[in-house]
RNA sequence: GGCGCUAUCGUCUAGGGGUCAGGACAGCGGGUUUUCAAUCCGUUAACCGGGGUUCGAAUCCCCGUAGCGCUACCA
């Protein structure tokens, strides 16, 4: 079998789309998978949307990922002698030619075009008007010029795309592409097949918007003697309302996900499964990145684009955070904790750390994403007011109330502090209330609490220990 | 406007000539946890429309419709 490879090459032009991070996850789970080589390209072409930066991040974000790849990273605007080379080739073979045309004449000429209906496609003036020899003069002085494709006249470009299959283009309605722009960069579509030619790349996968300029893609192929690779286009990530996944309703960067505490496990599983699933009746929903490898088709991706909702990533995300080993939890949330106004104003020692882990232990089985951490525990860090109607439990006098608390005064002063565990807590306590259940616990939640939602009375007692919980309970008592 | 792509519950999807059209998220209802969360159980909800082909169409074909993409010296 031939040597399969495939490239991603996003363009440092910020931070990673979501929707880009999911062609770049197929990518490496179709070379994982086929155990194709992996070949990172960077598509820097574009000196004016060049963000400072990005580069880096995007390195970042693909070790945080645990992406990794085989070749590269491979700078186009190292390569501008080739790109160049092979547009002058083109030139002299007849495929290609100068173009003098200021951008202002094509702007006006393409308002015509559309105020006529007809399709917006460059006039070939330079082709027809130009002389070989005026061509040469004007590049003698320097003249700006840019080389446009010459498209075939009354041609049907086909080809068959894996996720797509075959599909068709007339060339007449194909634009003379610009593929050496006047400031010598070359634009995508000279760059990209160049690149992967000369790199080899078997299999291109990329995002469903270039499907149409694969027609000047091919020609090019042909006309500079190459085989084709094969293509893919996968769909689009769709905002709520089905147009294209934008930074206007939400957040579309990989980093603010992580930002939020969504972990990598559960961005990668759920954006691997927006427009793919492993079929076959599976029903599994949850699945590792190897995982996600063992079972990937490029042939099962859709066709159509996918919403993407938060509210699974949400599940997903909660899912994940279950799954992993607290001690994973420990080291994921602590930086997220740390950045809470509570922890600032916490002691540096020994106690605060124990009260930290209990405090995640709690967390790791409630909440959603790492950024809420503690948010629902904010009594932990204030000083308790109580309402004392709240310690009512359904009609209870202040007398019964009195009782209840000292009762679970009694029981909690008996327990050793060895044996201030969060099993052992539950057992005694469910125990000693028997089927009188809400009149034992009700009391001594809003004692430990002050809230009428919170975790439960074990649980607050675990995590607070035995000397605040007994303090607690005194301070509930003098109130009634 | 032109060209291209796409179309199953609100969302992600399975299925691909004969299925009670299945699952998941969300929603709703309930059990349990006396709360919340979690969990368990149950439940609402879909084949874009119209024509063919066929004994039979969500499935194949055609035509509409809608959405999206492209239509740059951006990628």
């Amino acid at each position: 079998m031939e040597n399969l490879r495939v490239r991603i090459a996003p363009s440092p032009t910020g931070f990673v789309h979501i929707g880009n991070f999911r062609t770049i996850l197929y990518n490496f789970l179709f070379a994982k998978k086929n155990g194709a080589d992996f070949v990172l390209r960077i598509e820097d072409t574009d000196q004016k949307r060049f963000v400072e930066g990005a580069l880096e991040n995007l390195l970042a974000t693909l070790e945080w990922a645990g992406i990794t790849w085989d070749e590269g990273p491979i700078k186009q605007s190292g390569r501008l002698e080739i790109y160049k080379k092979y547009a002058e080739q083109l030139v002299k073979d007849g495929h290609a030619y100068y173009c003098f045309c200021e951008p202002k004449r094509l702007e006006e000429m393409r308002k015509e075009q559309q105020a006529q209906k007809l399709p917006p496609i460059y006039d070939q003036y330079c082709l027809r008007n130009i002389t070989p020899e005026e061509v040469n003069k004007k590049l003698k002085e320097n003249c700006p010029y840019t080389i446009r494709l010459k498209m075939p006249k009354d041609e049907t470009i086909e080809f068959e795309d894996i996720i797509r299959g075959k599909i068709k283009f007339e060339t007449n309605l194909v634009d003379d592409q610009v593929l050496l722009k006047s400031d010598g960069f070359p634009t995508y579509h000279l760059a990209v097949v160049v690149d992967d030619h000369e790199m080899n790349i078997t299999h291109v996968i990329r995002g469903e918007e270039w499907l149409s300029s694969v027609p000047k893609h091919l020609l090019l192929y042909r006309y500079l003697g190459w085989e084709p690779p094969q293509f893919a286009h996968v769909p689009l990530l769709l905002n709520s309302d089905r147009s294209k996944l934008s930074k206007r309703q939400g957040d579309v960067a990989v980093e603010d996900y992580i930002k939020k505490g969504y972990l990598k496990e559960a961005i990668i599983n759920f954006v691997a499964f927006l427009g793919w699933n492993p079929g076959e009746g599976s029903t599994k929903e949850i699945f590792s990145l190897e995982e996600l490898i063992k079972e990937f088709k490029l042939e099962r991706v859709h066709k159509g684009g996918a919403v993407f909702d938060i509210k699974k990533l949400d599940w997903l995300n909660s899912e994940w955070i279950k799954k992993i080993s607290p001690d994973n939890f420990r080291e994921r949330a602590l930086p997220f904790i740390k950045e809470k106004e509570f922890y600032k104003n916490l002691p540096d020692n020994q106690e605060t750390a124990i009260f930290i882990n209990k405090l995640l232990g709690l967390e790791q089985q409630r909440i959603y994403k790492l950024s809420e951490i503690g948010d629902g525990v904010n009594f932990f860090f204030h000083d308790i007011e109580y309402d004392k109607e709240l310690l009512r439990w359904k009609g209870m006098t202040d007398e019964e109330i009195k009782k209840s608390l000292e009762k679970s005064q009694e029981l909690l002063s008996d327990i050793k502090p060895q044996n201030w565990s969060l099993p052992n807590l539950g057992h005694i306590l469910m125990e000693a209330a028997g089927d009188k259940r809400g009149e034992l616990l009700w009391p001594l939640r809003v004692a430990l609490t002050g809230e009428q939602k919170s975790p439960s009375p074990f649980e607050v007692a675990w995590v607070l220990g035995k000397d605040k919980t007994i303090a607690l309970i005194n301070k509930a008592i003098n109130l009634v």
